[in-house]
DNA sequence: GGAGAGTCTGTGAACGTTCACAATGTCTGA
DNA sequence: TCAGACATTGTGAACGTTCACAGACTCTCC
């Protein structure tokens, strides 16, 4: 209840009264432990509804010495938390499977050095209990952060500097290298690439399997790189393909926002996709329905990244090491009509 | 401090026995308080970064009995609370707000009526202080729960039932007059209308706009009605409109998402915008700038409207009755290619 | 019938704050 | 010089839980 609100919220005391049992055994039958008898379980079960009981959550935190609270660090600009419907996803998915354990999910997001620092603060002063990581770089110094301070944690993605950290992610060189074979299937002869966010390891990795897949055929002047994973990098990325080779006939687009502002140049240049030339994205986000035609891309499963990093998360919580340092999980490739 | 990690987190107590001074007067410092002497709060100040101290939250919110915690309640699907931008910067800009005072924001999803139960609850059990609560409908449940727990409440949008509770948003209704306008004094003759939502306020509002505009002129065969503020809404919309009436030469979608929709339409129908066709659009959203050409709209300051509404709230939870009950946002309209 | 194991229950202490109150000191003005 | 106001400080109690421990009871088996 609130300050505001008349009526004082009932206590563990008010159960045992009604119940005419110890506040002790009424814990007990809370929290689920042994040795507590049928006829006692029954009471307490009655008496909760009756006074409408629900646990204060301060209390039991502070007695406990936990948060109950798992922070959710995303190491990229406000704009970008916004709008990208990966991150979107992958918190939804974390957040239902943190809700469901009772743990509630605090966002917070670094854009400037003087968030880190405050992030710092807020994971050393015990706000959380566990954090997970998206979009880390290599020498991120959250990474540090957490070792330092011996918080559980776990990144989506893997920085190579992970050490003995655990994350969960996909494994986008092989990826990469899958939707470029299938691309290449298709006839296409001069395939280029629009890479991005080469400072991260997603960014680097899809180029690499990019680069697998053509083997021999790989040529560096159809390859564009651009900061970030964004549609107006897709926009201009495409327009320099387009001015380094004419002839081209097929792009990897390194997201599906990119391949979405590639067939913008398109279009506005009079190529027909997929008849002159072939497009393919990654991620599988809402973006690929939103094209014309829509996008044949690599599926990434964003929301169950999430909820495997709370488990994850939860798994250290309870005190088990989880079996694996890293899961991968697999991204099945989904053909549409624009390759 | 974790469980796991070895150091014990330090107490008010060790600031006190480091700076030589009681616990109250620690206490006093920190919250700012009058009647500390200057040499007394210095010692404290010093004492405080010398053991690394940070507050414990959840001792503090049990003797202060609240939560230090407001609640963001979604009332849409899943998918729309994680795709649409508008409800993405209305978020961030709450959450930008609420952590600068302290205060963290969590999000409650409501998607189902088991969800509605949870959510209730949830309020009920005092894990929140208040609630920022978008995209109400008329006779939401949820309106009558706040009511009945007493619960501080601000609501982004206001439906006609909000009796005294307090609101922010913008006057959907003038927005759309003006918007519409503009796009009469391009001199389009037969203008339509892809409506939406009309069970929101904000969609009924924008329609009602469109028709004040119109004034005798309003045809109601060119308005369609759908669902939701979607892209694929827009799609469909469009091809029925101009099924009804193909000499059509100016809409306006009750969104940006569905102008996007709306455009893609025309493209495939071989209609150029702006020369045959003007469109113009609502939210000023990230999508506005996707489209070829850039969409003209109304401007819609969906963070600001957040950072509003939890200002509104925290008001209230620091016991001032806001002066207004509702405040109502400017809606510059932004002009670009499309009309 | 008694030892020992297992089950069930109640109680005091602790978690780290804030808050009201009492005690002390200092200043001002008559 | 002293009353009263005001500034400053310390202290005990309370917030609502959990947890360890101790005590009581009930079996089982020799």
């Amino acid at each position: 209840m609130t300050a505001s609100s008349g009526a004082r919220r009932a206590t563990i005391h008010d159960v045992a009264f009604e119940a005419k049992v110890s506040r002790g055994t009424v814990s007990r039958v809370i929290n689920g432990e042994r040795y507590v008898s049928e006829v006692a379980r029954a009471a307490v079960e009655k008496a909760i509804i009756k006074v409408g009981y629900v646990p204060n959550t301060a209390a039991r935190n502070l007695v406990r010495q936990r948060s109950q609270a798992v922070g959710f660090i995303v190491h990229e600009p406000h704009s970008l938390f916004v709008e990208d419907p990966n991150i979107g996803a992958i918190l939804l998915g974390a957040n239902t499977t943190l809700s469901n354990a009772n743990y509630q999910m605090v966002s917070l997001v670094i854009d400037s050095s003087r968030d880190l620092e405050r992030v710092e603060r807020y994971l050393g002063g015990g706000f959380v209990d566990g954090v997970i990581i998206v979009s880390a770089r290599t020498e991120d110094p959250i990474t540090r952060t957490v070792s330092r301070l011996n918080l559980p944690a776990v990144f989506v993605g893997h920085p190579a500097d992970l050490g003995d950290l655990h994350y969960v992610g996909i494994n986008n060189r092989t990826s990469a290298r899958a939707i470029t074979q299938k691309l290449q299937e298709t006839g296409r002869k001069r395939i280029g690439m629009v890479a991005a966010a080469l400072d991260r390891d997603s960014g680097a990795d899809r180029l690499a399997g990019f680069q697998d897949a053509l083997g021999p055929l790989f040529d560096p002047t159809l390859v564009v790189e651009v900061p970030h994973y964004s549609y107006t990098d897709g926009v201009e990325g495409m327009a320099k393909l387009i001015a380094r080779d004419p002839s081209i006939d097929g792009v990897f687009a390194a997201s599906d926002a990119i391949a979405a502002g590639v067939m913008e140049t398109l279009s506005r240049s009079g190529r027909d996709v997929p008849k002159d030339i072939g497009v393919v994205g990654f991620d599988d986000s809402s973006w690929a329905q939103r094209t014309f035609p829509p996008l044949s891309t690599v599926h990434q499963p964003a929301a169950e990244l999430g909820s495997r990093a709370a488990e994850l998360v939860l798994e250290q919580l309870r005190g088990e090491s989880p079996k694996h340092e890293g899961i991968l999980l697999p991204t099945p490739i989904v053909w549409r009509g624009s390759a």
